[in-house]
DNA sequence: TTATATTGTGCAATCCATTGCATAGAGTAT
DNA sequence: ATACTCTATGCAATGGATTGCACAATATAA
C-alpha cells in the first residue's frame, strides 16, 4: 500500500522544513513567492492533500456537523437534508448524515460517534422510540450547539425548528368544517411524538372554536402507512360513528383510507372528505388528488442550519431559538366539495 | 468553552499514565481488573469519549467510507443509501453521504474532501455533467477501493454495480410488442450517461429481435421531469409518426406523457400503451397505474457495499468487480391490454 | 534466601499540520 | 564599515491515542 504524501515528504524533496511547506500551502505572507511556487508544484506532483484529522486534532475544530434523521429515504427528511446542506456547504461545513431508523439505541450510538468525531454541532430529529435523553445532554455538556428539527426533546440550552403543528391541525380542520363537515374523524399516529399531539391539539381547538363537541370515539390510531390506513378506514366505517370527514395526520394513512373508501363505494369528498398531512409528492399525482398540509421541509432544513450558524457566531451567549414555521393547506379534490349545494 | 476530556485527564486524576488508561479502555489483558474498573469509572465521570481524529491520525484508518450521489432526495438514491448503510454499519463503518447536485465541480470538491478525510473507500454514482475523471484517478492512486454504482466512469482498477439496463430496455420493449404494439416511440434522457444509452440499446435490440424496423423518427429526447414529459408527448402527438406505444426511460417523463395523453383524450393503454423506467413509488399509487422497470436500488446499495468489503479484505489483490443486477418488469394498467382481442 | 518467571505500568516515539519564537542572511541607514 | 531592520526560514512543542520496549514489583521455584 502506497504511503500517503505529507508535508514532510514535500519538505524533504525540496530540502526545506515542514513548517515552511505548511506556511506555503496556506499562502502565508511570510513565505517568498518563489518558495510558494516550488511547494505548490511539488505538492501537485506528489498528489498531496491535507490530512483533516491532523488538522482537527490540532485545532479542535472539524467544520463538520452531524445531521440525524429517522430515515433518509423519506421525502420529508431528505428535503430537510437538502436545505441544511444548501445552507452549510457554502460556509465550509461538511454535513455528516446519519439515520437512527427510529431506534433509540442507534440514535445513542450515532451521537456517541458524532462526539468522537468532534463535530462542531448536531442537528437532529428525534427517533420515535426515544425516551431517555442522556445522549442529548452529553452534547450540551460538550458545549456544542444542539438543534432539533421537526421532532424535539426537552433539553435545556438547545434550539428547535418545527412546524406549527397546532396551526396545521387547526387549518385542516377548519377547512373541513368550511366544507360543511361536522363529524370529523381524526386518525393519529404515535402520541408520544410532539408533532402528533400538536396536530391533535389543533384539531380539538378548531372544533371547539366552531362550537362542535369533541367526541373521543371519533379518534382512531394507526401507523403511518397505506395498509394501516386501509385498516383504520374499515374500523371507522364499521363503527357506529356517522362521520362525514376523515382527517389523517399522515398522507400515507390518508391514501390507504381513500383506497378503502373507494373500494367500499364511499364517495370522496361528498360522502366523506379526506385530508392528509405532509403534502407528500404523490398527493398531487393521484387521480383524486389529496388535500394536505405542506410543511416545507426544505425551508425547515435551511432554518435549522441558520440557527446552527447563529450559535457558532455567538459562542459565548447561550441562545435558545424556538422557531415555528407556518404550515400551508393545499386544497385538492379529496376535500373540495364544489357540488356542495346540491347535497344536503 | 469547556475543554474536552482526554486520556491524560483520566490519567492525572488516577495518578497513572495515559498508556495505562489507553490499555484499560481497550480492555487489554495486560491491565489488572482493578485498574480497568477505576479507569472506566473515571472515564464515565469525566464524560470522556475517544477522539477519532487522533485515532485516525495514528492508525491511518478511519472506518469511514464516502458515498456520493447526485441527489439525496430521490427515491432511487436514498434507497441505495439505505442498502449501503445496512451493510456497512454492522461492520463498524461510518458512511459519509454527499451529493454532487449533478455538478462536476462539486463532485471534485467532494472527492477532495473525502481524500482529506482519509476515507477507506469511495462509492459513487457519477454526476451527469462529469466529463473529466482526474478526481477518480486520485482515489485509485491512493490505493483506495473505488466502487461505482448505477452510473459509472471508465476507470482502471475500479469496480461497478449497475442495473442491466440493456436487459431492462429489452424486456420493456418486448412486453409492449407482446401487447401488440409495433410503432413504439422511445423517449430518452441525456445520452451521455451509460444508463440511458444502454436502455436505448435494449430497445433497439428488442425491435430487431422481433423483426421490427428501427425508425429514428420515433426517438425523442426529454429531461427527467413531468413538464418535460408533457412537452414531449405533445411533440409525439403532433408528429406524423403514428405510434401505438411510448417507452419512456424515466417514470417522471412517463407520468407527464400520461397526463398529456389523458388531456388529449388518447386512451391508455388501448390507443397508446405507456411504460416507464425506475418503478418510482408513485407508479402504483396512480389511478391508472404505470408499468415500469424496477431496479432494486436497495439491493444495489447492498451489493456495492459488499464489493467494497471484498476489496478491503483482499487489499493486495486488485479486484475489479463488475456486477449487473437484473431488472424486473412490473406490469400495470398503462400497458396491459386486457381487452386486446376486442380491438384490432 | 537467591534466582527466575510473571504481571502490571511507565516511557517515549509516532501519526501530520500548525505556530510562537529564534535566527541567519540580506538590505538599509548612518 | 558598523549597527540595525526586515525577510524568509528553521526549531520544537502541541493535540490525543497507541504500542514496542524497558523495568519495577510481585509471585514462584529451587
Amino acid at each position: 500500500m502506497k504511503k500517503k504524501t505529507t508535508i514532510y515528504d514535500i519538505a524533504t524533496k525540496l530540502n526545506i522544513t515542514a513548517a515552511t511547506v505548511s506556511r506555503a500551502l496556506n499562502d502565508s505572507e511570510l513565505i517568498s513567492k518563489k518558495t510558494k511556487k516550488m511547494v505548490l508544484e511539488a505538492a501537485d506532483e506528489l498528489s498531496y492533500f491535507k490530512n483533516r484529522h491532523a488538522l482537527a486534532l490540532k485545532s479542535g475544530r472539524t467544520n463538520q456537523v452531524g445531521l440525524v434523521v429517522p430515515f433518509i429515504n423519506r421525502h420529508f427528511f431528505s428535503n430537510i437534508i437538502m436545505g441544511v446542506e444548501e445552507e452549510l456547504y457554502p460556509k465550509g461545513y461538511q454535513v455528516m448524515i446519519f439515520q437512527s431508523n427510529e431506534s433509540e439505541r442507534k440514535e445513542k450510538d450515532i451521537i456517541e460517534a458524532l462526539l468522537q468525531n468532534q463535530v462542531d454541532g448536531v442537528l437532529i430529529s428525534v427517533s420515535k422510540t426515544t425516551r431517555i435523553k442522556d445522549h442529548f445532554n452529553k452534547i450540551i455538556d460538550n458545549n456544542l450547539p444542539l438543534i432539533f428539527f421537526d421532532r424535539k426533546a426537552d433539553i435545556e440550552n438547545s434550539s428547535c425548528v418545527e412546524t406549527d403543528d397546532v396551526l396545521g391541525g387547526k387549518i385542516a380542520t377548519q377547512h373541513l368544517i368550511d366544507q360543511g363537515c361536522s363529524q370529523i374523524a381524526y386518525v393519529t399516529v404515535d402520541l408520544n411524538l410532539n408533532i402528533y399531539t400538536n396536530r391533535f391539539k389543533g384539531y380539538k381547538e378548531s372544533l371547539k372554536y366552531n362550537g362542535i363537541d369533541f367526541r373521543k370515539e371519533l379518534v382512531f390510531q394507526a401507523n403511518s402507512d397505506i395498509a394501516s390506513g386501509r385498516k383504520v378506514a374499515r374500523q371507522i366505517l364499521s363503527s357506529d360513528a356517522n362521520i362525514d370527514a376523515i382527517f389523517c395526520s399522515s398522507d400515507y394513512i390518508a391514501l390507504g383510507v381513500m383506497q378503502e373508501l373507494k373500494e367500499q363505494n364511499v364517495s370522496i369528498p361528498d360522502d366523506v372528505a379526506v385530508v392528509g398531512f405532509s403534502n407528500e409528492p404523490f398527493t398531487e399525482l393521484l387521480d383524486l388528488t389529496l388535500t394536505s398540509i405542506e410543511q416545507s421541509p426544505y425551508e425547515m432544513g435551511k432554518s435549522a442550519a441558520r440557527v446552527f450558524l447563529d450559535q457558532m457566531n455567538s459562542k459565548n451567549a447561550i441562545i435558545e431559538h424556538a422557531i415555528k414555521l407556518k404550515p400551508r393547506l393545499y386544497i385538492r379534490d379529496s376535500s373540495l366539495k364544489n357540488n356542495r349545494k346540491t347535497h344536503n
